[in-house]
This record gives structure tokens, C-alpha cells and sequence, in this order.
DNA sequence: TTTTTAAGTGTGTAATTGACACTAAGTGTT
DNA sequence: AACACTTAGTGTCAATTACACACTTAAAAA
């Protein structure tokens, strides 16, 4: 096995976090200022929250590092979904200007290793950071074009996100602890981008076991209160529910 | 952003390689010797197949190269599957033992992107190159005390390959061109690891489009013969069948 | 000719999916 | 007080899919 002196990428992580609100998936990302020689005025970009690995760190706990200083909050769900390591991945003269300000070596080739947080976006309140001075919730259809291959990036978290979605029920972590069938539906319908028969949902929902009723309902709505239901976090961690089947409508399955 | 020294670890890939033969599932691993200054006698152990990244090359090439300098091949189902990147990878004497031999800086911490590969192993023509002499396939239940971390990434390999399986047609990339519907069942058995029932199985893979029988049948078995069948590569790759459902019995869907 | 071995084939029952429309419970308005 | 408005909540039937299950067939070997 040959060595040659070049072979040391960095490593970094960066995150796709997802929040729910407005009946429209967002990613929050951070906004980023880069000092224009030319017009004088600064440029700025957003990008996705990351950062170098460090040498005491794993890679979990580099993601959860950067989730943690940006949001404030930990515990979050947060899963390791894809490497990104293209040497020609920064080509683009703003992210090699915000590099010669912030690296040590900007030539210096970098893997990203690529997590998506999923987050109730009330929790979130923004910390003026090291990272950014400003983070914003963007709906991701109106994500612009981003740093790096950051595109790709956020890309293939949605697409992760839409298998994960139908394997696993994870999408709970996007509300918050107390929300309504039609929350679920409505989080469902926008991942998922198709309508789902709202009494075949409720039937699906109901018979995986995987939500349980609470007695309370809305209150102050001009309508009829729809009741609480909260997801069973620990049935489904501990692997309590057995199997689930919460097969959706226009099925795609292979093998199960 | 903080940036300090040591932010460097490097960057390998590991190339989780199975193969398909007497009805077990194996592993491709490669033989390491490292002299052991106490005992004159030189210690050995298996490993996963793998190398650093290079500089001008991206994950997946750097991949492709590890597969093709051990075995020949190329164009061979290669999937990334996940990164691993823990401060304590290299606690073992003998993995210290080997890099010292073969790294410039053997204390450097590694970050790993693995990768899966499926492989017909009747087409491994084992070359004697640059990673070792000696390559063997080893059945999964027989997997020794790997280097590294390497007993985690075949395990972590083994759980995508079982959950991959039951999504995407990949399972025919582990048999040879033409198989018998028996080889494909006892495939599938094998990495499920349960049982299923043959004419449901039968029914279901027909049914799914993605095999298509010849005309040919085996030759001097002492029974009856059985047909052959192909996997429609084509097809399946130009995502021409559309969606797929191929629900085995024991169903642990979710959504679809 | 018989034995041995694995291939190949069909049906009935149960469970699940998916389509579909009305009533219920509140608030706000007149 | 009656009515309008809005969203919650509920049941059934038909079609599909899953699953369990046992005998016949084709070849080689004895």
C-alpha cells in the first residue's frame, strides 16, 4: 500500500435539519457573509450548519456538537445518512473566499459526512453562534443555491427522508409532543408529496399502535376540537410494538 | 469557527464484499501478517479489503479501485452504506503493529466510508496485488476477531444488505448470469435468514417482472430439471416495471 | 422397473387496501 | 336563538393481496 504525502483530507459533518410548520417542510440553514473585494459590498450565501470534525469527537458527536451550538437543543433525532467526498466538490468562488477566511489550509480537500436532524421548529430558538450570525427556516422549495455541493446534499437528505419515512415512524419528530390526526396527515401528505384518505390514515395510525389518544382536545377553535394524540416513544424504541405495518396508499414496497 | 492542528484525520474506504456459494452467504476478506517481535513468529489476522482515499479520486472511485486492485472486477454493485468515524477505531496492538508498518503517521486517526459490494464469486479471480497475498471467503457465521473495527462494519454491512434487499431487486447481483428460481429462493432464505414457501415465492418473483425464464433447462442433474432464469437488468435500472411489489411473507413494512 | 430427488403447479381463506359521503361539535354572525 | 361556517370524526363494501397447504412430473441412478 503506497503513502503519498497528499493523502489527508479533513473530515467534517454537516446537517440537513427539517422543521415542520406552515403546513410546509423547511430546512433551517445559516446565512453567511463573505467579505466582496471587488464591489466592496459583502456577498452572502446560505449554507448547511457543519463543521470540522474534531480529534477528541466521533462523528455522531460532531453532528450533535453542531446541531447543539446552532439550536441550543440536544437529543434530537439525528441520523447519519450519506458521505459526500468529490475533490471537486468547492468550485465556486464564493466558498473558496469564506474558506481563505476560516481554514487553515482552504485548498486542503474535505469529506463531508452528511446527518439529517428532524426537529420540532418551536423548540428552536436560534443562537447567535459561531457558525452564523443569522440562520433562517427556508421551505425546500425555495431553498436557493447553497455553498459547496450543499444542493446535493440537502437533496439526498430529502430523498433519505422519504424512504426513512416509510420504514420507520419517525416523522413524529417533527411536531411537537401533542398534535392532531390531521397534523400527522397533513406532515404525511407534505413529506410524502400525495394525498392520503383521511379515514384510511386515522384506521392505519390507529391499528400500528404507534400513537396513543390522549383525553384532551383543542380548545378555541371555531370548529369541532380534534383530540390529542401523542407518539409512543418508548414502545417503539424499545421495540415493544413488534413489527408495524402502516402501509400507505400507492404502495412501492419490494420485499418486506 | 475554530480550527486547530490536529483537525486532520484521514480518510479511508472499506469494501464489505459478499459472495454467494454452497448456500451460505460469505465474506471476502484479506489476510494480514504483521511481525511480532516476541515471539519471531509473525501473527496474521483478516481484515476488510481496503485504502486510503486519494487526492484525485472520489469516494465511490476510491472504492471501485480497492474492488478491482483485489479481485479483477469492475462495474460490480458497489454501495456506500455508512461512515465510520470513531477516535478509539485503533486499539488493537496488532492493527498498531500494522500501520506502523504501512503509514507515514500511524497514530493518525481514520475516518472510514464503507461500502457494500455484491459479488457473483465464481467471477473472483483472487490477484495476489498490493493489499495481500492472501484473500479468502469466509462464511459469515465463521467471521474471526477482525482488524480495526471491522467486525462493526460487516455487521452494519449485513444489516443493509437485509433491509436493501427487501426494497431494490439487488439480490441477483450475488448469483451468476442464469440461476434456477430454487438458487434465487435459497438466496433469499439465506439472507433473510427464514424460510419461505415456494410457490408463493414463485408466484411473487413472476409476478414482479424482474426475472424472465429461457427456454434452457439444466443438464444431467438426477432429478427434474429445473428452468433457468435471468434478471431483467435493463429493465429494472431504467425504472421501465415502475414500481415493484414483492411483499415476502412476514411483512415488517411500515409505509409504502 | 423402481427408487430417489428436486421441480413445478392451484385453490381457498383471511387480512388488508382503497374508494367513498355523511354527521358532529364547536365558533362566529345575524 | 337560529343559522352559517369550518374542521373532526365515523363505517361499509369490493377488490386485492397474503398465506397456508400437498400432489404430480421429469430426470438419473440403482
Amino acid at each position: 500500500m503506497s503513502v503519498s504525502p497528499s493523502l489527508n483530507p479533513h473530515v467534517s459533518v454537516d446537517c440537513v435539519i427539517f422543521g415542520f410548520s406552515k403546513e410546509t417542510l423547511r430546512l433551517l440553514l445559516i446565512k453567511r457573509t463573505v467579505p466582496n473585494s471587488l464591489t466592496e459590498l459583502d456577498d452572502s450565501y446560505y449554507a448547511l450548519p457543519g463543521d470540522l470534525v474534531r480529534d477528541n469527537e466521533n462523528l455522531d458527536e460532531a453532528a450533535a456538537r453542531v446541531l447543539k451550538e446552532l439550536t441550543g437543543l440536544s437529543g434530537i433525532f439525528l441520523q447519519q445518512f450519506q458521505a459526500f467526498g468529490d475533490p471537486m466538490r468547492i468550485t465556486k468562488a464564493k466558498d473558496r473566499a469564506w474558506l481563505q477566511g476560516v481554514r487553515q489550509d482552504p485548498d486542503a480537500r474535505v469529506i463531508t459526512v452528511a446527518y439529517m436532524a428532524l426537529i420540532d421548529s418551536n423548540k428552536v430558538q436560534i443562537e447567535p453562534g459561531s457558525f452564523s450570525k443569522e440562520a433562517v427556516w427556508l421551505p425546500i422549495s425555495e431553498v436557493p443555491e447553497l455553498g459547496f455541493d450543499h444542493n446535493d446534499i440537502s437533496e439526498g437528505a430529502l430523498m433519505a427522508l422519504r424512504e426513512k419515512v416509510q420504514i420507520q415512524p419517525i416523522a413524529f419528530e417533527l411536531l411537537p409532543e401533542k398534535f392532531t390526526m390531521s397534523d400527522l396527515q397533513t406532515l404525511y401528505e407534505t413529506i410524502l408529496e400525495r394525498d392520503l384518505d383521511k379515514r384510511n390514515f386515522r384506521r392505519k395510525m390507529l391499528n400500528s399502535g404507534v400513537i396513543t389518544a390522549l383525553p384532551e382536545k383543542q380548545h378555541g377553535v371555531s370548529n369541532k376540537p380534534a383530540r390529542y394524540y401523542v407518539f409512543n416513544r418508548n414502545l417503539v424504541e424499545n421495540g415493544g410494538l413488534g413489527f408495524v405495518n402502516l402501509k400507505m396508499e400507492g404502495s412501492f414496497t419490494m420485499f418486506s
